[in-house]
DNA sequence: GCAATTTGACCCTC
DNA sequence: GAGGGTCAAATTGC
């Protein structure tokens, strides 16, 4: 029953978003509508995850995933063991170094770019993923070599929805770029130091999260000129002019990497029982998402 | 000419 | 052996 409505709301999630595609790929979509469209697909996608709490635990399905990871039709259950281990490697990645993900939405296809963060990004490769319909990017700060900084991220398209990008950030800046912008940034946070780990730019990047309906401040993405294309078909990269940024993220820093719990479990249990330094931010976060 | 991206190959982990 | 992450040479763009 709920599973059915979950997959309900999940096409109906689809079908706005490619309705708002379609119609501004072409020009159609007036700003009131963009509006509208925003808007609806936000509150499907509250409704989904309302949906989705109440089921029954059923990590790597095809709508309580996560990444959104579409695993129907597939029904290959070595598939479903690769991509669990995926998950597991995804969450586990280096042991004691912070992993923050995030999942970026842009307003339309044209607007494919995870949005510029502060840092500038040097991509170092790109990966097809097993199971996945779009290809992983990888970035490393661009200050790798000349101030050692081992910051990296990867970005990933989400399957099913074109909108949704996964943004996985790895290590911490310690870059001349994050002592300045980001830190003075951060030391407006209460309760938070320079030089803070990387769980902080939750904060920041989450900072002018609105349920959706208004733009944030222009952004441009430095480390993807166009031309840069994640894949899928769709066209290059570039500033998007309106993004919805949906924190569901995952600290391993935090603890929350290890033991075996399962992805959605972790989201759960971050959520609800976030580590103490967090757990004012999650509270934005979660005000953000879902009052 | 320099910097960034692309992409095939290699390495590591499971 | 398969898959993910990184390297590095080639390519591209400014």
């Amino acid at each position: 029953m709920e599973n059915s409505l979950a997959s309900e709301l999940a096409r109906v999630q689809t079908m706005v978003r490619e309705l708002e595609a379609n119609m501004d790929r072409q020009d159609l979509l007036p700003p009131a509508a963009r509006e509208i469209c925003d808007e609806l697909a936000s509150r499907v996608d509250r409704s989904l995850r309302m949906a989705r709490s109440w089921l029954p635990e059923s990590p790597g399905s095809a709508d309580g995933s996560p990444l959104g990871h579409d695993t129907a039709g597939t029904g290959n259950a070595v598939k479903d063991a690769h991509f669990k281990r995926r998950q597991a490697r995804l969450y586990n990645l280096v042991k004691g170094v912070p992993s923050v993900r995030k999942q970026v939405r842009v307003t339309s296809v044209q607007d494919t770019a995870p949005m510029e963060d502060g840092f500038s990004w040097r991509k170092y490769g790109q990966k097809d993923i097993l199971g996945a319909k779009y290809p992983r990017a990888y970035f490393r700060c661009t200050h790798r070599n000349t101030q050692s900084c081992h910051a990296t991220k990867q970005v990933q398209r989400v399957d099913g929805d074109p909108l949704l990008f996964d943004v996985v950030y790895h290590g911490t800046h310690t870059c001349v770029q994050a002592a300045n912008g980001r830190v003075d940034q951060l030391q407006q946070q209460p309760g938070h130091a320079a030089g803070q780990e990387q769980s902080s730019q939750l904060v920041l990047e989450s900072g002018g999260l609105h349920a959706g309906f208004e733009p944030m401040s222009p952004l441009h993405f430095t480390s993807t000129p166009a031309g840069t294309d994640l894949g899928g078909g769709y066209p290059p990269l570039f500033s998007p002019t309106s993004l919805e940024w949906q924190v569901r993220s995952s600290h391993a820093a935090a603890g929350f990497g290890d033991g075996g719990m399962d992805v959605e479990h972790q989201y759960e249990e971050l959520f609800s029982y976030p580590p103490e330094s967090f757990q004012w931010e999650f509270q934005d976060l979660y005000a953000a998402n879902y009052n």
